[in-house]
DNA sequence: GTAGGGTTAG
């Protein structure tokens, strides 16, 4: 369903739309319109080919830069070390640089250690390069070990020797030991920290959620005269961003351009239009990239992929259809990322047909369908019970080599459940830990759930009795899927027990609990036990959700209890809230039927889209008409 | 005439 920001967003794509295709004829009338997102008059496919390759500046390339095969810098070195004298270690350099940036990290190293056997001196630079490879090879421990060796030939560490191995420490999520290592250069004062250590340093604590302490580090960075530059603002947005602390990411941003006059740039607004997306702010998307727009910052590739990730998770996937179009226009070639965004938003409608027609279109363009792609499948035919194609699929990823992932064993899971083929569920349960994939707190969700929902609520309770990981024994969201469980099958003894072992183990119910709890009330008719914990949970600071409160409305209208239901509405009204399809299903029978006062209607009609209200009364008044009323 | 840091999907 498309919402009304939603629409406006896609209006402002429209309007890019027709200046992009009006640019490829007219060029000039689009600048004019004062809608190019070009810095140049230049026409933006151009811009990226001539941008894209080259890194320094307006200077030509050198002949080691110009390298675009691993064989071709093989052959260069053969000639180079057959060369008298031997050309400078800086040439050496240049192309051992030159063949990282092609990231043939080992072939990079071979030829480094080659040039110290025929004796090319190591010079920082090329010792820099080698660190560099082992790091990005995640073998970091490597990198130290070249350190100690080049330290014995008297090459000194620098200040980007120092940065290079920090940068590995945080790529092998060794956060411990990057914190250690950069206080050590400080408190030893083997170098002083530069900008980009700092920067280095604040991209690990807020890989590891510290986004306070990273915080404090630009505070201190700047307190000691090491000016915080964009690559630090940005890294803090974005991972403010991503934990959806928006306003907090907003306030650096401010400080960013207004007190420190950095200019963000399409990574800053990338970060943020993310993290807006993620909110469904559409408002404020659509303002940000009128401002990238106004300062001429072109939307990147990325900028593009979120925003066609965001309309698909929207449902709007012809929205995201015309900035895939756009993203063509421009010269871009999308990729299988966009294209699983796609798929995934074709699959989450259960468009099934759609998707797979996707799927065989972007194969014939060459793209390799990735494990991602073949999960949201699976997801969507396990969601339509269409089960027979799942498990084909399931079977075809297999044959295909693909080693399934956990998530892909844990939906294949589900959906066995969802069509109450409990064995075979159990049995690919067995299959996926002998394939050495070890389930998480989500496939004992899945599997307790399933068995719940296929009335074998005690089967699912020893599971859990049985796994002893504490991890899952205190978990609320898995002690949440057992007490649904049981209530929806009735069992209030269970519900109770588990409820009560909670409180002993000193787990905090949140709201997804009480709701369980007061579902399984009003399915066994004990309404004023579920009215007092709905009471109840407000007092204990976790407030009725919109869930809750339609699970209470419908408990009280199938026990044929009205005396709340007014009221009820009137809170959900003033709350926002909306009715789920059941019970306003049940509403209307109620009404129907006479047990309820017709004048509810205008509020109900307050509690649910327009267009399922006027379906709602339509349906009345032809069911009015044919009971004679 | 050389080396180090940031953004995209279930």
């Amino acid at each position: 369903m498309m919402t009304r920001s939603s629409s406006r967003l896609h209006s402002f794509f429209k309007l890019k739309c027709n200046f992009i295709t009006n640019s490829v004829t007219t060029p000039l009338s689009s600048s004019r319109l004062g809608l190019d997102f070009s810095p140049h008059s230049t026409s933006l496919p151009s811009l990226l080919h001539s941008t894209s390759f080259s890194n320094n500046g307006d200077r030509p390339l050198s002949r080691y830069q110009k390298l675009t095969s691993l064989d071709h810098a093989f052959n260069l070195f053969d000639e180079m070390i057959l060369r008298t004298p031997l050309p400078s270690v800086v040439k050496f350099t240049q192309l051992l640089n030159a063949v990282a940036k092609l990231k043939h990290f080992s072939s990079c190293l071979h030829l480094f250690k080659q040039m110290c056997v025929i004796g090319v001196p190591v010079s920082e630079y090329s010792m820099n390069i080698a660190i560099r490879c082992c790091c990005q090879m995640s073998r970091t421990n490597d990198g130290f070990a070249l350190l100690g060796c080049c330290f014995r030939r008297a090459v000194v560490p620098d200040v980007c020797t120092f940065n290079t191995l920090l940068d590995g420490l945080i790529r092998e999520d060794r956060i411990v030991q990057a914190e250690r290592l950069f206080k050590k250069l400080i408190k030893h004062k083997l170098c002083e920290p530069d900008v980009v250590m700092y920067s280095t340093m604040i991209k690990g604590l807020c890989k590891f959620g510290n986004n306070d302490i990273a915080i404090g580090l630009l505070r201190l960075m700047d307190e000691r005269g090491c000016k915080p530059d964009i690559y630090a603002y940005n890294t803090i947005i974005d991972s403010l961003c991503k934990d959806k602390m928006i306003e907090d990411a907003f306030k650096l941003f401010n400080e960013m351009v207004f007190a420190k006059g950095i200019q963000p740039d399409v990574i800053t607004y990338t970060s943020l239009i993310y993290g807006l997306c993620n909110l469904c702010r559409w408002d404020e998307v659509s303002k940000l990239l009128k401002e990238m727009e106004d300062l001429r910052i072109s939307p990147s590739f990325q900028t593009f992929s979120i925003l066609v990730d965001a309309f698909c998770k929207e449902g709007s996937v012809d929205e995201a259809e015309a900035v895939i179009d756009i993203m063509v226009e421009r010269g871009e070639v999308p990729n299988i990322v966009t294209y699983n965004s796609l798929i995934n938003g074709y699959c989450l409608q259960g468009e099934m047909s759609k998707a797979k027609t996707l799927l065989d279109s972007v194969m014939s363009r060459g793209l390799i369908p990735d494990v991602i792609t073949y999960n949201s499948l699976l997801n969507g035919y396990c969601k339509s019970l269409k089960i027979e194609e799942a498990i084909h699929m399931f079977h075809e990823v297999t044959r295909k080599g693909l080693n399934p992932d956990m998530i892909f064993y844990n939906t294949m899971i589900q959906g066995l459940f969802s069509v109450g083929r409990c064995g075979d569920a159990c049995q690919l349960f067995d299959e996926m830990q002998a394939q050495g994939q070890t389930p998480n707190e989500y496939t004992y969700g899945i599997i307790l759930d399933g068995l719940c929902s296929n009335h074998q609520v005690e089967e699912a309770l020893s599971l859990f009795h049985l796994v002893g990981d504490s991890k899952l024994k205190n978990n609320i969201v898995v002690y949440s899927i057992l007490i649904d469980g049981a209530g929806k099958c009735g069992k209030l003894d269970i519900v109770r027990a588990l409820f009560h072992e909670l409180h002993v183990k000193g787990l905090q119910p949140d709201v997804r609990t009480y709701t369980a709890m007061i579902r399984g009330f009003c399915r066994v008719g004990l309404l004023r036990e579920a009215k007092n914990l709905f009471l109840k949970m407000g007092e204990r600071g976790c407030p009725p959700d919109n869930v809750s409160y339609c699970v209470l409305l419908h408990g009280y209208l199938k026990n044929q209890h009205f005396d709340d239901v007014e009221i009820l509405l009137q809170q959900m009204g003033r709350r926002s809230y909306s009715l789920d399809a059941s019970t306003l299903s049940l509403l209307k029978d109620r009404i129907a039927a006479g047990s309820l006062d017709r004048g509810l209607l205008k509020l109900i009609g307050m509690l649910v889209p327009k267009e399922l209200m006027d379906s709602f009364t339509g349906r009345e008044k032809k069911l009015n008409g044919e009971c004679g009323l």
